[in-house]
DNA sequence: TTGAAAGCGCTAACAC
DNA sequence: GTGTTAGCGCTTTCAA
């Protein structure tokens, strides 16, 4: 007898059942043994079944650490997010577990809070479990970092834009079709003065998702104002502190787009609180689609992008590369996005206005209200 | 040279750096990097930074699968929690994963959306990767997932109730405190009338918050209904279908304490759309204190557990057994909890009425105005 | 088709 | 103190 296993007997360690337990309970080599579970044809149909029976019969299953070791395959897969509080996060890790636990995959999920300590520490606990890959849904990550996980040929992938490399791979979401439905659809509502809150700037993504609006209005033909234009940064407060700036100009816009729900969220709690009724005062528009959004009040108008889409295309494009079968090398999966109308837009005011004159009293009753609570 | 990494290195495939090369960098035997990572006290001073420049320059760190294998310590954690998607848990993750990794652990996470077979599928992945330990707080587990578990000799740590094990903990909430604070302070503004939206009652963790209810009213001297006691889900969505069916009731009541804090949120949404004021004509409070809460609107009174104390009380039993440093064998975590008051509570409808005999007008103004709404 | 045996990268006995 | 060496539980040659 070994002297480990020796010494855990005497320290009364459980041991483990192993491949040579299976192997002799099926009077079989433990090379059978592992041929059977690696499911290798050549294997005689016969002594598999008995294999089988005394997995069954031990309730054996193999070791995943020494699977690992031996084969150089861990099945791990790293998961970057930004903060995991953050309710798109959850739904996408969910979408992603999902699919990978179907394949036999493991995850280890690192959130990063925006922190680049966190987000460094976060690669290196993945790179020492020796991850085959891992999915950057950060939206933003550092250079070092980067070479840290290209230089020990990690395969990566990346929303928006990627850094080239052979191992690397892109989702592309189409912004702009859900974006622009958006402004089309408001536009059509009547409203000329249309604001965007933006996620923060550095960010590829919300940079993207701005230049989509940017482009969107342009389209149809209406024009920006810098001031309507505030920079947010995705999360709830930041969606209340834009939106009260925007109430605090002398000029407010008549809707919003925000680059995310969490920041409409924040925007439709303080518009509620100003005593503003949306849609009637002021139309909100979202963008991701989480949950939640349907269940705010009102039901918000938001632009979907589909997590699982994206779950599916981030394991996808991982597995793709670290399994080899690759074959258009290049290969990008496209996200699309589409614009889910709900009950947070309506007719601009303007309009209304021009209609039947009672919107300077509609809205200056509601204010009139809000002064009434808020000196209760 | 190895068969094994002669064929990598025809196949072209990554070698990782290993002791052996660090080793042979710092001119040292590999039991001597072993003992200079591993911080074993009788390295000789030179050598150990010999080996620390070593590593530094090679950009090593260790294969954590091999040192599993042989140390039979895999330091992952697995954390069962019943659904990623409800904003109490990634909190709870959060906080787990962050003192976890503090301790040079890895999180295993698995969510069971409330389905038995996913949550065996969980424990078997959980059980596979070796895991030496697993916080269940999915408050609910069956009971040959427990044998599975115990008769691998797996620690497991549970939220309220564990079934007795030598190497099982529990947490326990103080459900009383909060609950009972909570209707002290209802009853304190004159409430009467209190309604309780209850968990699934299945659940022991659902149970308890409804049994401390019913005690706290009891206390008070205060009498419950049955068809104020409603059984929700701990959703959203659940505590909407409450709530309507609370409105639908001759005498409804004039306050509404909920189980968790989603309930509370969707019985906010329903008193909205169906005009009620919160606070002014019914007061909620829910239970949790998930960031959410406070920025509902209105602001949500609710009985705070804190998700700190509840990953820190996990983790730190699940590590006491496992690693053996357990010195009071049946040592607890006491939860405490703790009524949070922010603007979803205030007096009583029957107590204004009294005071000014406004109330019925208030209430029905709403009503009109939101059939209005509807009408639009 | 099967089994014996060589290691995967590391830790921990044991000898020096 | 330090090095040599025997495995951890498995996969994968290679020979039969």
């Amino acid at each position: 007898m070994s002297t480990n296993k020796r010494l855990r007997q005497n320290r009364n360690e459980k041991r483990h059942l192993d491949i040579r337990d299976v192997a002799r309970h099926a009077r079989v080599s433990i090379a059978t043994v592992s041929r059977t579970i690696n499911r290798i044809p050549t294997v005689d149909q016969h002594l598999a079944e008995r294999v089988w029976k005394a997995i069954e019969e031990l309730n054996y299953f193999p070791n995943t650490q020494a699977r690992a070791l031996v084969s150089g395959r861990t099945r791990l897969l790293g998961l970057l997010v930004s903060e995991i509080t953050n309710p798109f996060f959850p739904e996408l890790i969910e979408g992603f577990e999902e699919i990978a636990v179907a394949h036999g995959y493991e995850i280890l999920i690192g959130s990063t809070s925006y922190d680049l300590t966190r987000m460094a520490t976060c690669i290196r606990r993945m790179l020492e479990r020796q991850v085959e890959g891992v999915a950057i849904m950060t939206f933003g990550i550092e250079q070092p970092l980067l070479e840290e996980l290209s230089s020990r040929e990690i395969p990566m992938v990346f929303v928006d834009a990627g850094p080239p490399g052979p191992l690397v791979r892109a989702l592309t979401v189409d912004y702009r079709k859900g974006i622009s439905e958006g402004v089309v659809h408001l536009a059509g509502l009547g409203h000329r003065s249309i604001a965007f809150i933006s996620g923060p700037l550095r960010q590829g993504s919300a940079h993207a998702r701005k230049t989509a609006f940017l482009e969107s209005l342009q389209e149809i033909g209406l024009k920006s104002r810098s001031e309507w234009l505030i920079e947010g940064n995705h999360t709830l407060e930041g969606g209340m502190r834009a939106t009260e700036h925007l109430l605090s100009l002398s000029e407010p816009p008549t809707a919003v787009m925000c680059s995310n729900d969490m920041t409409a969220i924040g925007a439709l709690r303080v518009l509620a609180r100003a005593g503003f009724n949306v849609p009637r005062d002021m139309s909100v528009i979202g963008f991701d689609d989480i949950h939640l959004a349907e269940f705010v009040y009102p039901p918000l108008t938001t632009v979907r992008m589909s997590r699982k889409d994206l779950a599916r295309g981030a394991f996808e494009s991982l597995r793709s590369v670290a399994e080899k079968l690759d074959t258009s090398q290049q290969r990008n999966w496209i996200i699309p996005t589409q614009l889910i109308i709900r009950e947070s837009t309506a007719e601009a005011p303007e309009l209304l206005l021009k209609k039947s004159g009672q919107r300077r009293t509609s809205r200056s009753t509601l204010k009139r209200g809000s002064r009434l609570r808020e000196a209760k």
